[in-house]
DNA sequence: CTGTTAGCGCTTTCAG
DNA sequence: CTGAAAGCGCTAACAG
């Protein structure tokens, strides 16, 4: 089959090329009556155009890239698909790439992408992220770039976070109203803004309810399952041990059970946990686990809006879009009173107003 | 700045376009010296290939698309997380695109995917794909498809497959086994193999127990969510209602779920269920549900592997690369007896031999 | 409204 | 071993 390129239908139907080339993006200055022919044939004939091609010639790319740590909890799974969403909608190709936790990865990766062949970037940074001179590198080639969930402090760029602050700030309220006299909180970086974030509102509510606070009850985990169930172990095997454990990411959530299990300590009993933990079906299997649901379908879904519009816009200040999205504490321990619905269709939900 | 591009290192260095190139893609007719030259000052200027334009020329990609259903559950996140990986070592980027089950979408996704800016496609049908011309269309362009999890029986390619038939064979006849009499299936297509495959295993375990089959007990659910809380309530309602019921998708577990804490039925007390999940962490949380786990990761592994493989290898025949990987049932309800064990890590679970 | 022309940045013959 | 030149398919001035 003869391959059919612009320069094909321009002879087939007696055209220039250029005629052809505005008839196919609409263009205004074309007659309505050759625009159908063009488009006519062009569907008969099955032409596709060649991206790589336009690409090039106009220097505009419509591939955005997600940068993210994983994708293997829900967060991010859910994240991309509301980025996939919105980019659908406004016509975008979007690529995914995963630094496994390591900032050596997201600085090649972001190396790669300086030479402009994506139009933007959504980013959640590594853990290991504390250099950033690969991001302003990227920044400064005029790509834009938004954060969602893991923003870096120190660039200044549009970043769609949720209430890190304020949800552990309640949960920990709500484990201190509910009589928990020791909580303790897992975290995993001392530097991601979503650790420090968490970290924080858990120590002002603790001021705040003039509750002690333990070094020893901060731990840090790693990026190692096993370790980690070792270090909640140790945390736990303890006569006085904690009666509440905050557990500031997904997969942290895992381990506690796992500890709990090996120490046989039961689950809300001995020791309450709250987690941050999209797993949605896990919530409904496991009626008394209390979590907080982050917003990731919307957050995706917002930083992708904000890089179309800034895409769309020059001039738009990306650094003004900034947006918080609240995530929800839904208390599901029986021995909890207060009950708040599950989000049962987080596709449905509506996008965040930027 | 001005812009670094091939052209700019030749005049620095006093080349040829062409000689500074090839010292770049390292081909054998340029000296060692010249190599070194053009390398160092490509580095020190901070060089990043036009991927457009060398894509244009070479007639060649370094990007696979993946066309999948969705990405909201597990299984896929899993998958993408394999194929991301494998590609990675190869040096290819990962295109995502969400069908969302909707055979519209995946013609309109595959037609794109013709221009053949795609070096090849890794695909898992929408549940609504039954004709399957845009699929034949984008392998006459002479690109390389792969199926994995969710195939086309009438595309003759490589598939990727766990083994739905045998799993849900040994689940149906472990349900039988432990004493239940009336055993539902939840499906949630007519056409897909996943579905039909499922099917035919627990139908067969049923002749094989002498267990009556009643068309009733098999249900199929929808895309929506309430509806098949609604199916299957419907199911568990009447006084003789099964007693165990196997869900082939992970979704449906919740709908399970759901229905049962309305109906106040326990499980697996009232009702033993066996799910098709990839909840690593679910599973964990409720210690008494009974999974199928498929091998999410090396399914994406595998099905990236042979895509490059045929992308080296022009000659390889891809139909013969199809492999089954099987899955784990992962036995967990106290009141059952054999107890296997959880995969803890599928990040770092062998590859498939392919 | 349509055609002519000049490249985008790179790869790849074909000549030295 | 290196250079000159052609052109991948398309877009965008510029000129009618």
């Amino acid at each position: 089959m003869e391959k059919v390129n612009i320069k094909y239908l321009a002879e087939e139907l007696n055209l220039s090329i250029s005629t052809v080339s505005r008839a196919l993006r609409d263009s205004y200055e074309i007659s309505t009556e050759t625009k159908k022919r063009v488009v006519e044939l062009a569907k008969k004939l099955d032409y596709v155009p060649n991206y790589h091609a336009s690409s090039l010639r106009s220097k505009k790319s419509n591939m955005i890239a997600v940068v993210i740590p994983e994708v293997a909890d829900s967060f991010f799974a859910q994240a991309i698909n509301g980025i996939e969403s919105v980019a659908q909608e406004n016509g975008y190709h979007v690529l995914i790439y995963l630094t496994h936790e390591s900032l050596l990865q997201e600085q090649a990766l972001l190396k790669d992408l300086q030479s402009g062949w994506v139009a933007g970037v959504l980013m959640s940074v590594s853990s290991e992220t504390e250099q950033v001179a690969h991001i302003e590198e990227l920044l400064a080639k005029g790509i834009p770039l938004v954060f969602f969930d893991r923003p870096c402090d120190k660039i200044e760029t549009a970043k769609i976070t949720t209430d890190d602050w304020e949800s552990s700030y309640k949960a920990t309220q709500h484990l201190i109203e509910r009589g928990c006299k020791k909580i303790a909180l897992l975290s995993v970086s001392d530097s991601l803004s979503i650790s420090t974030e968490r970290m924080a509102g858990y120590r002002q509510a603790l001021v705040d309810y003039a509750q002690p606070f333990e070094p020893s009850n901060n731990v840090l985990c790693t990026n190692c399952e096993e370790q980690n169930m070792q270090l909640i172990i140790n945390l736990l095997k303890d006569e006085d041990r904690p009666d509440a454990i905050l557990a500031t990411v997904e997969k942290l959530t895992t381990s506690v059970y796992l500890a709990c299990k090996k120490l046989q300590l039961s689950i809300p009993n001995d020791v309450k946990v709250i987690s941050f933990s999209n797993l949605q079906s896990a919530l409904l299997l496991n009626p008394s686990l209390t979590t907080i649901t982050q917003p990731a379908f919307e957050m995706g879904r917002t930083a992708a809006s904000l890089i179309f519009k800034s895409l769309k816009n020059k001039h738009f200040n990306l650094k003004a879009g900034s947006v918080v999205i609240p995530s929800t504490l839904e208390i599901r321990d029986s021995t909890f009173t207060e009950v708040t619905p599950v989000i049962s269709n987080p596709l449905n939900a509506p996008l965040a107003h930027v």
